[in-house]
DNA sequence: AGTACAGTGACGCCGCGTCAATGTTG
DNA sequence: GCAACATTGACGCGGCGTCACTGTAC
């Protein structure tokens, strides 16, 4: 063990540089760091950088992160099994926009004309509340506020009454992490976690 | 038609502001402008804006969406269509994340060992190759350049030895552009684009 | 004694968010 | 005349990339 940033770079597939930046923001430090001023990763933090992109990937800010991973009865498991639906979540999601797609197609060729809302259809921010619900439940108000203010945004275009139609498009990133999922069981997977 | 910028804002799930943006840039023109200065937009724009938040879903940078966007030959279905397989790709990759998930669950609860490399799967770089492909063949080495920019990061840490170990994290954003496949048929899909 | 690695600044970019000040429409 | 809409600046931030310079290991 004992990997030096270079070695953790090329594991995980994450800069240098964003190494040095995580430890600066106290994201990610270093097992330790030698005598020379080397930085050394161990497979602890490893796994924890395996969270942070995760949550990463999911959307969530960097500040975010920090706070759900150093809450102090953070449970990984807990936390990958919640990742896990989030992932089946992102595989609905993902079919409906290909729907959307192949829809398009089809309205440009003009087989089948769609309704220009339709155009935007395949995003559901209905779906985050289950997650943050997770996160609340297991951290309490300090994360709900963070979580409350990222939803602020949100709720802005969700007071217009164009709320009816029921999807939108929705600054992207942000949906990545909006996705959360939890509820239906998806196509046999086990979902008795 | 002639919606404003707010009611294109609600239909899309976008701001105002990234629309004034977009403007400015030129990857987003209003139909037309009226004589107060109003910004007004119809229905190929809707399209156009579909297009772009699809290529900023997949993450492209504003830049390259504007490029291939403006191209003259430009495609919309075949794009479309590429879009597809794309999703198609996506599908494919979070389910190997999922794998991924439940491997480190395992891991940690001490059922079955990892090795620390696989911590990191369930990102395979190599799939942008065929889409990047897609848009050569469509638009010429203009576009090619800016790709091989792109990609000149993703050569970097490629050289490493450890690339037989097949797969990593990388730089997420860029990943999710990265996650161009086209090759295998997926489960029953017509692949004959 | 070269080169491949490590470090710390510091600046800059992208994609907007967020004021602020101002004009227009109904 | 007052909301609610529109406009154009301008600044700032997050998440690093990219120098530039320096130190260390072998």
């Amino acid at each position: 063990m004992a990997n030096t940033v270079k070695q953790v770079a090329a594991m995980s597939g994450i800069s240098v540089r964003t190494l040095h930046f995580y430890d600066e923001i106290d994201l990610l430090k270093p097992a330790y760091v030698g005598a020379n001023g080397y930085r050394f990763y161990e497979e602890p933090q490893l796994l924890h950088l395996q969270q942070i992109l995760f949550y990463r990937e999911l959307g969530f800010e960097l500040k975010q992160i920090t706070e759900v991973l150093e809450a102090p009865d953070f449970d990984k498991v807990a936390a990958l099994e919640s990742h896990r639906k989030v992932l089946k979540g992102n595989l609905i999601r993902t079919r409906e926009l290909l729907r959307t797609v192949e829809n398009t197609i089809e309205h440009l060729k003009g087989t089948h004309k769609m309704k220009t809302k339709e155009l935007f259809s395949g995003f559901n921010p209905e779906q985050q509340a289950a997650h943050e619900e997770y996160l609340v439940t297991r951290f309490g108000n300090g994360v709900a506020k963070t979580i409350a203010e990222a939803k602020g945004k949100v709720k802005n275009w969700k007071q217009e009454d164009w709320q009816q139609s029921g999807d939108v498009f929705a600054g992207i990133c942000q949906e990545m992490a909006a996705l959360m999922r939890e509820r239906a069981p998806i196509e046999g997977d086990d979902a008795q976690g």
